[in-house]
DNA sequence: AACAGAACAACTGTCAACAGTCGTTCCCGG
DNA sequence: CCGGGAACGACTGTTGACAGTTGTTCTGTT
C-alpha cells in the first residue's frame, strides 16, 4: 500500500502498528497530545486510518514505555509528569548511563569508541543551528550511542524504555528551557574522562551532568 | 465468566489479555516453553482458548520485556540467552539496586523500611523449606520490594521489565544451582548496610552480590 | 423541585474472518 | 536427471462487528 519513504537501500517495510506508535510517540513527546489526554481507541483508530486492534498493540507498548498509563476500566491517556517523577527518571537515566561509562572504561581498545561519541557531539554542535528541536535529537542521540557501544543489549533496552519519559520530562520544562543542558563542553567533559578511563571519574560527571539537567528541567 | 479467583476483598477482576500475559510468562520463565520455540499465533490462541488478537496484545508486551524476540517476518519466539546476556542482565540489575540503596540510605526515616526488608528476609528463610521455587520467589520478592520501597516508580517499573530476564536466567542456570545466591546472610549484610546509611558500602554489597550471582549462573 | 428509574450513548473487551506474503512441494519440459 | 514454475499451505497483518459495562440524560412521580 503505502510505498512511500521506502529508501531502496534501507528496505524498511514498516507496519502499520509500527508507523502508529512512531507517530503517537511523536505526538506525545512533542505536546501534540497534551498530558491528561484521553486517548479514545475509537477515535485515534479513525484518526491514524487504522482498525482499532492493529491501534491497540500500539498503544500496548506505548503503555509499558510509560508515556500513557491506564486509568479506570481499561481507559487510556497521556500520561502526566510532575517534577518529582522527572527527578526519578533522571536519577535512573544517571545509573544506567553511568554504568554504561563503567563498562566503555572497561575495555581495552576504547579507541574507536572514544572516535564515535565525538562524532556525536560535533552533530550536536552542527545542530545547534538547526533549531531546537534538532539539538535535542543529537543530544539523546549521543547518550542511546554510548549505551548502544557497550554492546550490552540489555542497557541499550533498558535505556530505551526510558527515552520516551526523557522527551516528555523535556517538553514539560518546555524547549528553550531543556537546551540548556545541551552544552557541548559538558559532553566533552564525559567523552574525556572517558578517554583516561577514569571510571570513577566518568561515573562522578555523569552524575553531575544529569542532577543538573533535572534541576533545570524542574527549575 | 470466570467467577473463579475473586476474593470478595481484593477485588480483581483480570482480563483475558492479563491472564494470557501471566499464563506466558510463567510458561517461559519457567521453560516450560523452552527457548527459541517458535510462538506460532495460532496454536497458542487455540491452546490457551482466547482470539488471536487478544493474544497478540499479550505478546507485544512479552516481547518489551525481553521474552522474545522476533525473528524475520514477524515471526516471534522464546528468547534464547547466552552467557554474555546473562551477565549483561545482571550488570544493569547492580546498577538498578545500587541505585535503590542509594535512595534508601538517602532516607530520613529509614526504619520502617529496615522493618520491611528484614520481613522480606524472614520469608526467605521460612521458605527456605518449601521448595526451590518458593525461595527464588522470596528472592525476587525482596529486591523487588527494596525498589518499591525507594517511592521511585520509575525505578521500579525499569526493575520490573528486567525481572523476566532475571528469571529466564534462573532458568537457564537450573535452579540447583540458582538457589545458591539465595542466601540468607548475603541478604542481611544488604540490610545492615542501609541501616548505617552508608550508601557506599551498600552500593558495593550489592554490586558483589550481583557479580557473584552471575558468575554462579553462567559458571 | 427533588429523586428514582429507565432508555440511551460511549467505550472497551473479545472474536472470527479476510488479505497478503513467503516457504514448500509437486509436476512438467528440457 | 534437473531446473523452472505453478499450486498449495502456513502464518502474520489487518479489519469490522458483536457483547458487556458504565456513565448520562430524560422522564414521570411524589
Amino acid at each position: 500500500m503505502a510505498a512511500e519513504s521506502m529508501s531502496l537501500l534501507g528496505l524498511e517495510k514498516t507496519s502499520l502498528r509500527q508507523q502508529a506508535l512512531a507517530a503517537l510517540r511523536r505526538a506525545i513527546t512533542t505536546g501534540e497530545l497534551a498530558p491528561g489526554t484521553h486517548l479514545v481507541e475509537t477515535e485515534l483508530s479513525e484518526t491514524l486510518q487504522i482498525s482499532r486492534g492493529t491501534l491497540r498493540e500500539a498503544m500496548r507498548e506505548l503503555q509499558q514505555e510509560g508515556l500513557i498509563s491506564a486509568g479506570a476500566r481499561g481507559r487510556l491517556s497521556v500520561r502526566h509528569l510532575d517534577a518529582k517523577e522527572i527527578r526519578d527518571i533522571f536519577s535512573v537515566r544517571a545509573a544506567l548511563e553511568s554504568l554504561a561509562a563503567c563498562e566503555l572504561c572497561a575495555l581495552e581498545d576504547r579507541a574507536s569508541v572514544i572516535k564515535e561519541l565525538r562524532a556525536a557531539i560535533d552533530e550536536m554542535a552542527e545542530a545547534a543551528e538547526d533549531g531546537l528541536e534538532g539539538r535535542i535529537e543529537a543530544d539523546l542521540n549521543f547518550h542511546r550511542t554510548m549505551c548502544r557501544l557497550t554492546g550490552n543489549e540489555t542497557l541499550l533496552h533498558s535505556w530505551r524504555s526510558l527515552e520516551g519519559n526523557i522527551r516528555m520530562s523535556i517538553m514539560f520544562a518546555g524547549l528553550e528551557r531543556a537546551v540548556r543542558n545541551m552544552d557541548v563542553k559538558r559532553h566533552s567533559d564525559i567523552v574525556d574522562a572517558l578517554e583516561t578511563g577514569d571510571a570513577a571519574k566518568a561515573t562522578e560527571t555523569i552524575g553531575a551532568h544529569m542532577e543538573g539537567a533535572a534541576s533545570v528541567l524542574v527549575g
